[in-house]
Parts: C-alpha cells; structure tokens; sequence
DNA sequence: TAGGTAACGAGAGCGTAATC
DNA sequence: GATTACGCTCTCGTTACCTA
C-alpha cells in the first residue's frame, strides 16, 4: 500500500490528505485507528484519563486501550468539552474494549478476609529492631549421609541407638510400604522401580504404622506437625523437621514438648543476658566471630542469614522476628546465636555509667533499649508506678489513634520543585529550637490524658468548656500560615488553635479523658537525665525514643522459615492464612508474623508533645519573621525564611553548643521539603473510618487491605458482578472451606 | 522497509536517612 | 520508636537507531 493510495482512501471515506512528509508507517497507522472509530465509536487522545472511583482508562498513541477495573461506574470526570453525547459513546467503547482487553484469570480469595495474593520477586525488606532478650533455639541437625536418601538416613540415626537392624533390612521393610496404587510421589515410585533407595514421607509413615513399638512426627518449618503416629509403648522415638525435599533430625530437648504440643518449642529456651562468651560486631566482620553468643550492630539480620545459608548451604530454621525484622538465629554449624544489636555499644556504656552513678538495679546493663533507659528513669525518678499508669483505650479511640497519626509539621511553603532537591535560595535561613522534645517535657504545663476503656467520644456543646481530653475540629484550622487539617487532637492544642481565631463551633466532638498525669512526673525524670552523665547525645536519643515508645499502637512478633522448595512454599502459603512470602534470588523467605493491638499504653504524652511542637513553630514564626520576611517552610522545630526579622538578625544567634535547651538558634545545615499546606488534605472522622485501600493493582491480580466491616466482601461481589457482565469467566476460589462458603464460592 | 535492540523516561516500590 | 521525605532501582513502555 502506498502513500498515494492511503491518501486516496483519506480523502474518499474521511475528507483530508495528509502532508508528503507523514510517513506511510504513520499513515497506516493512522488508517488503523479511523477504522478502529468507525467500527467501535471514538477513541480517546493519548492520555490518561481519571474516571470516577478507581476506574483508570489509558489510552496510547498507537490506538490501543488499557483499562484496570476498580469500580463499576465508569463516568469521566476529564478531560472537559466533553458533552453527554460523547461521553456516552465512550462509556459503551470502554465496555466494548474491556471484553476485548481485560482478562481476569482467576480471583483467588486467600482466606475468610478476602486478599489476593500477588507474589513478586523482591528483595528481603530491610527490617529495623533492637528489643533482643535474647532467646535460643535447637539446631536441627542434618544426618543425611547419602543423596536422596534422608529418609532412610534419619531412620537409621534413631534406630542405630535401640536396635540392630541393618540399613538393607530397613529399605526391604521400607519398599514393602511403598503404595503403589495411590502414592501420588511418581519419584519415589521410580526410585523404588529402579532399586533406588529414596522415600517418602509417607511411605515412612506406613512403615512406623507396621511398628508397634516406634512413635514418629514429622513437622514443617514453622515447628507445627504435619504428620505423626503414636506407638502404644514407645521405645524408639523419630522426630524431624522437613524442608528444602529435606529431613533434618530434631533434639531430645524438642521432642518431649512436640509430643504434648504437637509442635516444637522455638521461643523458651532462653539463657541469660550477660552471657560471658558474647561478642559485638559489625554485620560486616560477625561471621568471623569465634564467640557463642554473637551481638550484630544492625536492626536486621536478614543479611547475615543470606550470607550464612550461601557460605554453609544449611539454612537456619526458624529465624525469630519481631517488628517483622529478623532479630535472631543459630548458624547452622557453629551453633553461635546471632543476635540483632543495633547501638550496642554505645546503650552498653550509657548504661554503664548510669549504673556506677545511681546503683539503680534497672539500669544494670540488661541490653536494653533506649526507649527502656527513658523508663528506668522515670522509674528512678518517679518509683515504678508511673511506668504502669497506662492509658486503656476504648475500641473507638483506637480507631481514632490509628487512622489520625502524629507527626511534627513539614510543608514547604513554595508550591512546585524549583526550591527543592538541593537548590535553595542562597539567602535562606534555617532557624532551629535545640532539644525540642526535651524542651516540651520540661515546659508543659498542661496535664497529659490518660484515658480508660470507658472514655468515649461525646458531642460537645458548643458552649461547653473543652474537657482535657482529645477534641474533634470539624473543619480545617489555621495558625498563621501553618494549616491544620481536621481530625483530632489533644484538647490544650484546640485550645490554642481557638486562642488565635479558630471556630469554636467547629469543635464538636470530645474524648474525654477520665483521669490525667501530671507534667512534674516527665519534667523531674528529663531534669535527671539532663543531670547525670549519658555521654554525647545520650540524652536526646533516650528522650526522644523514650517519647516515641509511649507512642507505641501494635506489637509485631513473628517467625521467618527459609525454604529452597517452591513446593514447601506452597504448601505452607497453604497452611498458613497469615504468611507472606518473599523471593531472594532463590530461596523463598517465609514470614508470619502477628500484628497485636495494644490496647493500653501511653500514645497522648507523644501526641501531646507534638502539639506542644505546633505550637513552638507557631511561637517561633511570630518571633522570627516580620512583614518582610518570607517563609520558605517548616521542619517539626525549624522554620526557613528570607528576611526574618531585623532585631533578631541584629541580636545574633548563639552557636547550637551554647544554647539551652529549647533556645532559638541558626542552623547550619539547610534543606526545604514537604508539601504546600493547600496540600494537606484530612478526612472527616465519619468517612475515614469506611476507607478502604486498594494496595496493589493490575490486570491480573491486586490485593485488597481493609479492617472488618470497610466493605471487602462488597468489593468482591461488585467484581465478580462486573466479570460477569462482560462474559468473562471467573471463579470464587479460596483456601479452606469456611473462607470460600463466606464468599459463596468454592476451595481450591 | 521490516525486524531487532539499545537508550530513554515515567512511575512505582522500597530502602535509607533524617526528624524529633 | 514513630513518622516523613528523598532517592535509588527496577519495570514497563516507547522511541531512536542500526542492519539486512
């Protein structure tokens, strides 16, 4: 086809030519896309296009369209000039292309919660903890001889203690166990065929079955049984662990707990802190460590492990984790505990110092957090007591704690990137407050809340005092030119916000709180560790992770298994609802880890004292900047402005050193970030609490996170109505029979 | 001109570093 | 310890260029 003829074709059936130089590639191109109009409607510009809910059609140059489905509806929103008619027509060109483009191959719902499940190749999360007690766990040991043969291998091992029976006796006995007809392990069946001698996990179990005298568990890699048998008298005693088309032989420590449990005990064999033969290394050099208990300075392990299972080919089994970080481990041929230490040294000698100056028993040193020195000194200072005046939340205000979060108020004032990624204006200046937090807990003169499991959230009148509590502004609030978008917050900083100008009759809800703190309790304690010695910068870290633990929501604990099979993977993303796999190149890391609500706790004294933070910037604006000055942005306790005021700029600032606690000074180093206030956007209590996100997306497959009752089931009808609206075939598939009967469909 | 590949760029995800 | 922003890296899709 030549241009000559496409033109003739342009001109005939679409009224125009095209210029010489348009190639005939782009001609045909084009031809191709007027055809594509005529037979199914208009096609939309290159672009993209936001439709309503989650419903995003994108459509390239070279006129095909993708769609991803999220929602139902399906009217655009942009780009304007669009009239009804058009709209319309597009509307029923998405419909028609959806059934041309779209495939869903199978929703999958994993469990009772519906979550689908995509699993990538990615690297292992880099995971952050340094709470060790530490805690140590048996090693499994592997007695395979022979290749392929570990079955016969971990027989022989339990056996050769009690009787005499010779390896050939055993794998005749073994071969006459093998079920020809239904065992579906076709290598076996060959092995046997082929006088081999590799068998399997059942066949060894039909073989303890002939035993009258043999009790067997074999477990996974999580400790939990997968198959055992129980002898009337039991004189030889078989437990292994399988992973990675492996047996590994377990300890006469486990066996005794896995036989009233029906699962080994990884978390109670602990020894004590101060163990003699410990060391402290980098993550770099602790391989080479020769001492048994090995403290690493780094939050995770995760590396340590993969550097172990490369150099041993043994992988570590089970890895305990915390926070979702792998904080300990055995190597599997050393036997040393691995321990995830992070500031050892430093908390090591802080402590100490603390313990020679007070002889306070806390603060022997115990590995402890810094988090955990802040609360030996409120202990020191105050008697233990204070540590245990918890606040109890009610189910509504945790809700409340999880949906509105805390953190010191970041903007940058200037809209766009001009000022942003390293260039700044050279005549901005950074004013900062030294010890901010330390400042706060030695200043505050209002109570800090506590609440109990009976404080919940009321209407306020709107002339009725405010309570100390935590206040709801139901609209947003300014102070200055910082904005504070609606939500919650404690009841002294609403107070603020109404003293310079806020609507009263904005503030509508209240949670009361039933009993309070007093401010002397943190000032006494933060005025001792100011006092006593806690070497360079150890007061700030322990006051301010002191402060954030009080924040603390959620415990995380889990287990990590490391498997090399992508069948045990399986077979264990099978068993356990709550396990997330991840891939390193190729070993599959599986996590379970449980997510714990901590309903007591401390959260207002963090929120209280980032308020009080607010309100600091808010003070330091007014005496900082004038008429003239400009206001770049702000960082939790620093503001960067040109111009600031001239009295200021005549009185000079002290050098960082010399200032006092809470004292202005100008900071050296400079950098401007964040988002314009007109882009802080909060959402109304009613509406936040009915959220739900859509985590991942995509064709094929997306995961849906949401807490009980946000409408994920609702989600679920809504696509499978879709799917079904388009002729597609799908499938309500889950695991277990309870989660598919919840979703009507069917197990896997 | 067709087919293949390198280069490029946008976007998302994740880890790191920094704040207190 | 909680939170935030930045930037690196990876992926995916497009474009530019080279060769037969």
């Amino acid at each position: 086809m030549t241009k000559a003829s496409l033109n003739k074709i342009f001109r005939d059936r679409y009224g125009f030519v095209f210029d010489s130089s348009v190639t005939l590639a782009a001609m045909k191109k084009e031809l191709t896309k007027y055809e594509h109009m005529a037979a199914n409607g208009p096609l939309l510009a290159a672009g993209e296009y936001n439709v309503s809910g989650d419903f995003k059609a994108i459509t390239t140059n070279n006129g095909y369209s993708f769609f991803k489905i999220n929602d139902k509806k399906m009217t655009f929103s942009e780009p304007t000039g669009l009239n009804d008619a058009k709209l319309k027509a597009i509307d029923d060109f998405l419909y028609k292309q959806k059934r041309n483009y779209v495939q869903v191959d199978v929703a999958a719902a994993r469990n009772a919660n519906i979550h689908f499940l995509k699993i990538e190749k990615r690297d292992l999360r880099q995971i952050k903890n340094r709470d060790a007690n530490a805690k140590e766990y048996d090693l499994f040991k592997d007695v395979s001889m022979n290749e392929g043969q570990c079955v016969v291998d971990v027989i022989m091992y339990f056996m050769q203690k009690h009787t005499n029976m010779t390896r050939a006796q055993l794998v005749e006995e073994l071969k006459s166990c093998v079920d020809r007809d239904e065992d579906s392990d076709i290598t076996e069946l060959l092995n046997v065929i082929n006088n081999d001698k590799g068998y399997s996990i059942n066949t060894m179990m039909r073989w303890v079955a002939t035993k009258s005298d043999i009790t067997a568990y074999v477990i996974d890699p999580f400790g939990n049984t997968i198959s055992y048998h129980v002898a009337k008298t039991t004189r030889v005693f078989i437990a292994c662990l399988m992973n990675n088309e492996h047996l590994y032989v377990l300890g006469d420590s486990q066996k005794k707990y896995l036989s009233s449990q029906k699962k080994i005990q990884m978390n109670e064999l602990t020894f004590k802190e101060g163990f003699e033969d410990a060391d402290f290394c980098t993550v770099q050099n602790c391989l080479n460590s020769t001492k048994k208990v090995v403290y690493v300075d780094v939050n995770c392990l995760s590396h340590v492990i993969n550097e172990v299972i490369q150099t041993t080919n043994m992988i570590p089994c089970p890895i305990l984790t915390h926070n979702n970080l792998a904080i300990k481990f055995r190597h599997p041929k050393t036997n040393q505990v691995f321990i995830a230490s992070q500031d050892y040294d430093i908390r090591k000698s802080i402590c100490d110092d603390l313990f020679a100056q007070t002889k306070y028993s806390e603060f022997k040193w115990n590995n402890q957090t810094y988090a955990q020195i802040f609360d030996s000194f409120l202990a020191y200072t105050n008697g233990k007591k204070i540590i245990e005046f918890k606040s109890y939340y009610s189910k509504e205000f945790y809700d409340i704690l999880q949906i509105y979060l805390f953190g010191g108020y970041n903007a940058c004032m200037i809209k766009g990137t001009e000022w942003k990624n390293g260039k700044l204006p050279p005549n901005m200046r950074t004013f900062d407050r030294r010890g901010c937090y330390t400042s706060c807990l030695l200043n505050n003169l209002d109570p800090y809340p506590v609440f109990s499991v009976h404080d919940h959230v009321e209407r306020l009148d709107a002339d009725a005092t405010i309570p100390i509590g935590w206040a709801y502004i139901s609209k947003d609030a300014m102070l200055g030119h910082m904005k504070f978008v609606l939500g919650w917050y404690p009841s002294f900083f609403v107070k603020y916000l109404i003293e310079n100008g806020y609507d009263r009759t904005n503030v509508t809800l209240i949670n009361k709180s039933s009993s309070v703190l007093p401010p002397k309790f943190f000032k006494k304690a933060v005025k001792n560790i100011q006092s006593i010695a806690v070497g360079t910068g150890g007061a700030k870290r322990i006051v301010n992770s002191g402060v954030g633990a009080w924040g603390k929501r959620v415990n995380k604990t889990g287990l990590t298994a490391v498997t090399d099979s992508e069948d045990v993977a399986l077979a264990m993303l099978n068993e356990y609802p709550d396990l997330t796999i991840d891939q390193y190149s190729d070993l599959f890391h599986l996590n379970r880890s449980k997510t714990t609500p901590i309903m007591s706790g401390h959260v207002p004294l963090r929120a209280h004292i980032v308020c009080m933070g607010h309100i600091l910037l808010h003070k330091m604006t007014q005496e900082i900047c004038d008429e003239n000055t400009i206001i770049l942005g702000y960082k939790t306790d620093s503001i960067q402005v040109i111009n600031p005021r001239k009295e200021w700029v005549l009185k000079g600032c002290k050098p960082k050193s010399e200032c006092a606690i809470g004292e202005i000074h100008e900071e050296e180093n400079k950098n401007l970030y964040g988002l314009h206030p007109d882009e802080f956007v909060g959402i109304p209590y009613e509406h936040k609490k009915r959220e739900f996100t859509v985590v991942e997306s995509g064709l094929k497959s997306f995961k849906v996170d949401a807490g009980a009752g946000y409408g994920k089931s609702f989600l679920l009808l809504m696509l499978y109505g879709e799917a079904k609206l388009l002729n597609l075939k799908v499938e309500k598939l889950a695991w277990t029979k309870n989660a598919a009967n919840n979703i009507g469909g069917q197990t896997l």
